[in-house]
This record gives structure tokens, C-alpha cells and sequence, in this order.
DNA sequence: ACCGATTACGTAATCGATTACCTTAAAATA
DNA sequence: TATTTTAAGGTAATCGATTACGTAATCGGT
């Protein structure tokens, strides 16, 4: 009961052919035919089955996209970009949450490249990605986003420089007086995490304050770790101000601060890293490094589809 | 140079028959055999093609979810919900964001339809939703997820009881004694926008205060409408407290009471509608009518796939 | 007027799985 | 032993597009 191709063919008198091509313009069809085509299309509403285009052509117009915390909105005003540039191209976007784990990230690759991406767009969680190179079918493109993968691998980057944004937030907080400074960092292993630490580090460094290992805690990025490292740093040192690299510690870190009333800044200055409206809202409103979250999904996807159109582009691009 | 089911059948001395019959187990194949073919798969590291597989059997284990505004941290936590469930049961996602947006909405279920979705969950925005029934594939299940569409359609609904919601809500602030208490809605049309607008005209009638519609303000559920008609609100009334539907609206409030300096709850009280952990770090702790975000997505997922397994279910499901 | 080029389109093989219908050998039955 | 069942698996048509190749009609040049 579905229409196909050929009854579209069959009733505008042409052949399934002239149909493609009217459809995919890839060839020249005679103006006449053409709008006869066309018009029977319209007239029989017919789409296209793409499971047969995708079989016959290899394209599905189709990316993936893989996040480690759909939960965060960093990711979610990311995407917001992504899908937002691929809807102007006709692609669609298919998602999954790689939960910061490797092992599912692999699974979803896997999964993704059975269903014939034409592109993988990944913010990689810690580990080694060179399993992407022999899963990932030789011809769809990846473009990696916010993180940098570990070991080596084939594709571009989309990323922020988390150093100089780190450096400046903790640069901030010494300016202010501050000189006991507290970190909560994220998973070791993503460059998120470590660029942002460098960047705390150099930052101390460059004022004559001396990295103190204690200060340092290290957390998984999600909200519970915010919460429970927040209340180590307070009960074994005495830290004036704190860094939190990413948005859900920092809401942890913060929810602790309320129970326990401590007053921010007064009492403990605390700079976030993400970019959300809502930090304004909080009181006072809270510090934080802006990221062009949604910019950066743009840029990515646009990348991505220039890379997929192989219209070559220098190799690694950061933002 | 891909590797297809006749390397597999080939390599393993079978038919493509039986490698097929072995994947999907869909009839009895002798161990030996059995071991034999799987041993070649993992040899071969062969992955079925999916476009083939659609193709034929009409089947694709993707199920598109349609939402409103990606953005949103309702709708992000119900997808992760949505994700996290389908993961389970080897299906995968494809996503799009409507932007509140009917026509955008149908282009989407057209794109989807045409890619031969299993199933879709949808989050409608306003108007009318009989275009489903011509649009999609007559056997691919519906399933509404925290808004009603508003003509009807055929399709489950998973739905939280929005009248109850708002109703405790703002029974709340009159108890504390507000009886000048606005409010600011969502876009007409949603089933959740006048679900809680009910609420809070049925809480004010039972507790003997008049409804007054300079009280009522509507708005189009983003941050910059909250914001706006917070103003509104201020100028022209003078309410003691707030009720606000959704959670960018009530940022978007907070945000100005903030920038006036308006203190939160001693000059206006405010309750928001939604399921956000951020909620507890403003200051004072913002008070929320909880939505199960995740719960539902999960739901949704669930009673979707029984359907696409055709397992009957009851015709309507609340949540 | 004849011949090659060009224009516009048709024919049918192909992509890689699924599955209705056979086939063969062994087991069960008479 | 002859015949029917059953068990295990093979054969090939099929899904609905794409596209390499083929062909008929028209055109321009000499």
C-alpha cells in the first residue's frame, strides 16, 4: 500500500530513472517532465523509502552524535546547535549518552556505524579512542567536540581553550586576595579536565602561590561529587576561594555551600566553568568562564557536513 | 570491501539462510552450526547491514522523539530517560527539536516517517495533531509525552496531573497567606500551559478569591517571556506572589527580581513548576511542584516499545 | 542528404538482508 | 521393508531505490 518509485514512474509515463533523477537532480530532465514528476510526487505524497536510497547509495544523510551526560546543559545548549545546523542541511541527528563510559561509547559506535552514519560527531569520554580507526566505517568523518581524545586519532576538533579560560578564572580570584584556592576537577583523562587543572596551576604559579596537592580534589563532573568534595575541602583545609571546572559540580559544591549556610563570596569565593543563564540567578549571581555552547555545536556540525561534502579543510580547527 | 552475510555464509559453509536465521533467531539452527556462524561473525567482525535490514523486513529499531525545546532541562532529563530506556532494548534514538513549532513539528514526522521509524514519542506543541494520522506510517505507535495534543489523535499519552500540581501549588501560597498571587503561563493551546493555569484558578475559587485576569500573564514558556512579564507584572499590579509554569519562564522571572534587587520570597513569593536540582542553590531555595522528568521519559519508552511489540496495553496511560 | 554529436530518457543489474517455499537425510511408524 | 514424519538447512524472489549503459530522436555541418 505504500508508494514507491514506480508507481510515481507509472503514472507520469516516465521510468524509474527520470524519477531519481528528478529527485536527486542528478541529471537534466526536460522542464515538462520534470513538473509532470513533480506534480504526481505531490499528488501521491510520496517520500522516498531511505532505507532503500541508504542501501543502494551508501548515504543516509544521517550523523551521530555521542555525549557523555545529555543531562548537562552544556551538552544540551550543544546540541541544540548541532541539530539546529543539521536540520538546514537534511540531515538527521541520532544520540546517545555514553554515561563518561568508554566501554558504551563503543557499543554506540558500533551500533551507529551499522545503521550507516554519514558522520560521528563525539564529545569522548576518558580512554583510548584509537578503536574508532578500525570500528568506524573508513569514510564517514568524526569531528570531536569540547574534548580532545587521548591517544591519537583521525579527525578534527572542536574545541575551547580551557587553559587560558582556567587561567583567567583563578587569576580573578588572586586578584581578589585570594591565595588559598581550591579546585574540583573533573574525570583525569578527559583534556577538559587536565587543561582546565593546568590552567589552574599556571595561574598560581605565575603569582608566586605554591600548587598545594591537598587543595586538589578530584571529581567524576557529576553533581554528588560536586557536593562531596565541596565538604572534604571545607573540613580538612581552609581554602578562601574555589574553581570548579564543570556545571554540575559546581551546583553540587554549591547545594553543600546552602546546607552548611555559608555565605559565597564572603566566606568562600567559588567560579564555575560552563555557560548557563541560570547562573545568574543564584545569589549572588555566581562567577563563571562563559563557553559558546551552542556555537560550538554549530561550528562542529558545519564542519562535519563540510567534511562529509569532502570539501577538504585544514586538519585540526580549535575555537 | 564491507563485509556482508554472504562472507559470513560463505566462510561458515551455510546458506545466508541460516546466518540470518542464526541472527535473528528466528528458527532453529542446529548448536555446531550455530557456533560455527557465530565464530565466523566475530572473525569477520560482521555487522548486519541496517539500511538491508529495514529495507526488508520493514523494521528499523529507531524510534524518533520529537520535543519542544531541547534546551529545556525538563525535556533534557526525560530524554535521558528516553535514551536510557531504549538502550535496554536495542533501540536507537533520532531526535529533533520542534522550537514550539507545528509546521517545523510535521516536516520532522515527515523526515522521520520517511526514514521508517518503529515509533515516535512526541512532545506537541500547540495545534492541531490530526495530521499524525496521515502522516505516519499507520502502524508505527504514538506515544504523547507531558502535553496532550489537542484535537485527538490516535497514540498513548504519558502525562503528569498538572491541575493537582498547580492546585497544591498555589493552595501553598495562600495558605502562607497571599491572596494577590499572579501568574505567568505558558503557551495556549498546551494541554500543560492550561492544566496549570486550571489549577491555579481552582485553588484561588476554593479558597474564595476572585480571579483576575490582569493577574494572568501569558507567555511563550522562554526565559526572555518570563523576564518580560515579571516586568509586567511589577508594574502593573501588586501582587504578593507567584506562580510561574515552567522553569525558563521562572528563571527568566528570578532574573529580574534579582536585577531590581526584589527580594525573594520577603517582597514576592514565587513557585516554579518543574523537576530541576539547580532549584536548591538559589537563594532561598526556590520552590518547585516536582516533575518525575526522568520517570516519564522512561514510561514513555516503555509503553512505546510494548506497543511497537504489540502488546496491547489500556488505551490511555497518566502518569 | 548523410553522418556523427548531442539531447533526453529508458533498461535492468545492483545494494545486502529476509523469508516463503523446497530439498534431503534420518527417524518414526506400520 | 516401505512409507510417512520430522529435522535441518538451502534456493531464490523480494524490498525500493540508484546508476552504468544503451537507444531513439533531433540537430548541425558539409
Amino acid at each position: 500500500m505504500k508508494i514507491t518509485m514506480k508507481d510515481v514512474a507509472q503514472k507520469a509515463g516516465v521510468s524509474t530513472a527520470t524519477v531519481s533523477h528528478v529527485i536527486n537532480k542528478t541529471r537534466f530532465v526536460e522542464k515538462e517532465t520534470k513538473n509532470k514528476v513533480l506534480s504526481v510526487m505531490k499528488k501521491l505524497s510520496y517520500y522516498p523509502n531511505s532505507a532503500a536510497q541508504s542501501l543502494r547509495s551508501k548515504k543516509t544523510k544521517v550523523i551521530g552524535l555521542i555525549v557523555p551526560d545529555i543531562s548537562n546543559f552544556f551538552f544540551t545548549t550543544m546540541i541544540k546547535g548541532i541539530e539546529n545546523t543539521l536540520k538546514k542541511y537534511k540531515y538527521t541527528l541520532i544520540l546517545a549518552d555514553s554515561d563518561e563510559n568508554l566501554e558504551v561509547e563503543k557499543e554506540q559506535v558500533r551500533v551507529f556505524n551499522a545503521k550507516l552514519i554519514d558522520g560521528l560527531i563525539i564529545a569522548p569520554a576518558s580512554g583510548d579512542h584509537t578503536f574508532l580507526e578500525k570500528l568506524l566505517n573508513r569514510n564517514s568523518p568524526v569531528v570531536f567536540i569540547d574534548r580532545k581524545p587521548q591517544s591519537y586519532c583521525p579527525g578534527d576538533c572542536v574545541l575551547v581553550d580551557n587553559v587560558k579560560g582556567a587561567y583567567k578564572a583563578v587569576s580573578m580570584l588572586i586578584k581578589k586576595g585570594h591565595s588559598r584556592i581550591g579546585t574540583i576537577t573533573g574525570v583525569p583523562g578527559l583534556t577538559t579536565s587536565e587543561e582546565r587543572l593546568e590552567g589552574y596551576k599556571r595561574a598560581l604559579v605565575d603569582y608566586g602561590i605554591k600548587v598545594d596537592q591537598d587543595l586538589i580534589k578530584i571529581g567524576d563532573g557529576r553533581y554528588d561529587s560536586g557536593y562531596k568534595l565541596m565538604k572534604e575541602l571545607l573540613l580538612n583545609t581552609n581554602i578562601t576561594a574555589l574553581f570548579v571546572v564543570n556545571n554540575l559540580m559546581t551546583i553540587g559544591a554549591i547545594k553543600f555551600l546552602k546546607e552548611k549556610q555559608i555565605k559565597v563570596p564572603d566566606e568562600l569565593a567559588i567560579i564555575g566553568f560552563d555557560d548557563y543563564k541560570w547562573a545568574s540567578i543564584t545569589n549572588p549571581p555566581l562567577s563563571v568562564v562563559k563557553q559558546p555552547s551552542r556555537r560550538i555545536g554549530e561550528k562542529a556540525s558545519e564542519l562535519l557536513i563540510r567534511r562529509i561534502k569532502k570539501e577538504e579543510t585544514g586538519d585540526y580547527k580549535e575555537y
